[in-house]
DNA sequence: GCCGTTTTCGGCCCGACTGTTTTCAGTCG
């Protein structure tokens, strides 16, 4: 999809351009086309063949005929007429923090200052000083900025939001323990599980914020306060990273909950659509005149508007508010749907301890079947297994309630001949380049996996495979790391009607962060139960190969059956 | 520049915080 992502950046810069030379509204209509382009499931060429462009959310006539533009010619010549009016180190300069497009227009105009080298140069000259609003703090804060930019690049970007995890459950189980804090919450793009993450947003509700921030602040991973005010305290951690932590009053949590989870699009599409009903919708509640309608939940806000409750992983502005108002929302999968796991690796030193403690993992949750994978091949083709005596104890351990499947993983082509002997029942498939179609001759495959770790993760490959596993009647796995689908990709093979693997994690350290990071994404693709192959009472797998199939007496085998599923409460 | 289950024109979120101010401008989210 790289098309895409040049466009996206094409247009994030045009809006930066028109900041600069003082538009109004157009920077924000480009900014809104960008985001629209950047979560496109498909490429925009594919969608400009069909004529669609106009249906993407924020592409109007204009910017329907600069994509155009692009796709045939690969530039726009407005873009570029732009960049030959201002100054590019202009747009460097307003997006250092602190710094926005007003402040970088007037070094521009009123110093001649044309980039971050040249501001630079002209703090150190004195040349700042004695002009209009700019005092000895706002000096040192530029220069600071400046010298932040040049020691490298980028120091404060978006991180995958599994490494995230972890450090926001740690900093909300402190929160709650040791401030009496009632209410906390992680709001932001986190709580919408979006890939990456920007910052994090803590929202607390507390008789006494100052020292909710006391304590906060004192907090191993907390590395500077930023600022600090009466509602809101924003930190820097040790790694980097911003965290805003901000307190509400109660009858208005629900509210602010609402607001700073976002999206942005998806707030402005509910104010507009509170303003058509004589409503107002803020942080603090929603409000008629003077009275507040709702406030202390979100269900309240959404039912407030004529809406059904909204899970964050959907709020984008992609049609869910639209679905909210005619009641057809999807009921998302949930934690409790998961009855099990049809990919689990052990290494191939792993003990008959790990394999139990595996198990325990898995009865404590109550998981009904695992497919750890006993054989296959390595990336390099060599084949490797699981000690014999390992195998031999999973067949002993597996039992009506929870059935231990063998898995096999390997390449499309034939079963190789090392691995002929060795029983299995599910047949997991790693994607080799160039080779997407399935052989319709072996046993129907239970899974696609590891798909990013040998194909590029353009639009074109993604297709190829969500093609191959719909024919194959595979699923393919979604969750953090670059070899599961992310949501955008996940949200493609949903609309070709394959289903996912939500990722369990278990027996492994991170098993938390992988399950709950994993069935994120899938929310965000819009994902009922009914198309998480992992969220079916029976697994969906019919004996393969050499294997025996399912080795339970409690339960007839049911290949490719749709079992019964337990609904989204 | 985009958009419309009251609109094809007239809107487009708005409050907290900082720094430089004497009443406000800019940035951020």
């Amino acid at each position: 999809m790289a098309s895409n992502a040049q466009a996206t950046e094409i247009f994030r810069t045009i809006a930066d351009l028109l900041d600069l030379l003082g538009e109004q509204f157009k920077p924000e209509a480009y900014r809104r086309a960008a985001r629209s382009i950047e979560s496109l499931t498909e490429d925009l060429g594919a969608v400009a063949a069909r004529h669609e462009l106009r249906s993407i959310p924020g592409v109007g006539e204009a910017i329907a005929e600069k994509i155009e533009e692009y796709l045939s010619t690969g530039s726009i010549g407005y873009y570029e007429r732009l960049k030959r009016e201002v100054p590019a180190g202009l747009v460097e300069l307003m997006r250092l923090p602190g710094l926005g497009p007003k402040t970088a227009r007037r070094f521009w105009v009123e110093l001649g200052v044309e980039g971050p080298a040249e501001l630079r140069d002209a703090i150190a000259a004195g040349r700042l000083v004695g002009v209009k609003g700019f005092g000895e703090k706002k000096i040192e804060q530029i220069r600071a900025a400046l010298a932040t930019a040049a020691a490298g690049p980028a120091a404060s970007g978006r991180r995958p939001i599994e490494e995230v995890y972890p450090v926001a459950h740690e900093l909300v189980t402190a929160l709650r323990e040791r401030t009496g804090a009632d209410r906390v919450e992680v709001a932001g793009s986190f709580r919408r599980a979006r890939e990456t993450v920007g910052d994090l947003d803590i929202l607390v509700t507390t008789q006494a914020p100052a020292r909710a921030f006391e304590v906060f602040s004192a907090h191993p991973l907390v590395g500077q306060v930023k600022m600090r005010g009466d509602t809101k305290e924003t930190v820097l951690l040790t790694d980097g990273l911003q965290v805003d932590l901000r307190v509400v009053q109660p009858e208005e949590f629900g509210a602010a909950l609402q607001y700073f989870t976002g999206s942005k699009d998806h707030n402005v599409r509910l104010r507009s659509l509170a303003r058509d009903r004589g409503l107002k919708v803020n942080e603090y509640g929603v409000f008629r005149g003077e009275g507040r309608v709702a406030g202390v939940t979100e269900e309240e806000v959404y039912a407030s508007l004529g809406l059904a409750y909204i899970p964050p992983e959907l709020r984008e502005d992609r049609g869910e508010i639209e679905a909210a108002a005619k009641g057809t929302l999807p009921p998302l999968v949930v934690e409790s749907d998961l009855h099990g796991d049809l990919h689990i690796h052990l290494s191939s030193a792993a003990s008959a301890e790990e394999l139990e403690r595996l198990v325990e993992e898995a009865r404590a949750l109550r998981y009904s079947y695992l497919t750890v994978v006993v054989a296959g091949e390595r990336l390099d083709g060599t084949p490797w297994s699981l000690p014999a005596p390992i195998r031999t104890r999973l067949e002993e351990l597996s039992r009506p309630g929870l059935w231990l499947a063998r898995g096999l993983e390997t390449g499309p082509g034939p079963i190789p001949d090392e691995l002929g002997g060795i029983p299995f029942d599910v047949r997991i498939l790693r994607p080799t380049n160039g080779a997407p179609a399935l052989d319709g001759g072996t046993p129907p495959w239970a899974l696609l996996a590891h798909v990013g770790s040998s194909v590029a993760p353009d639009a074109a490959a993604l297709a190829r495979w969500v093609e191959a596993a719909r024919s194959a009647r595979a699923a393919i796995e979604v969750g953090p790391g670059a070899e599961r689908l992310d949501s955008t990709a996940a949200r493609q093979a949903r609309e070709a009607g394959v289903t996912i693997h939500v990722p369990t994690g278990l027996g492994s350290p991170d098993a938390a962060t992988v399950r709950h990071v994993a069935l994120g994404f899938a929310r965000r693709a819009g994902a009922v139960a009914d198309a998480v192959a992992n969220a079916r009472a029976d697994p969906p797998v019919s004996a393969g190969g050499t294997g025996g199939g399912p080795r339970r007496t409690s339960s007839p085998d049911r290949p490719r059956s749709r079992p019964a599923t337990k609904r989204t409460p």
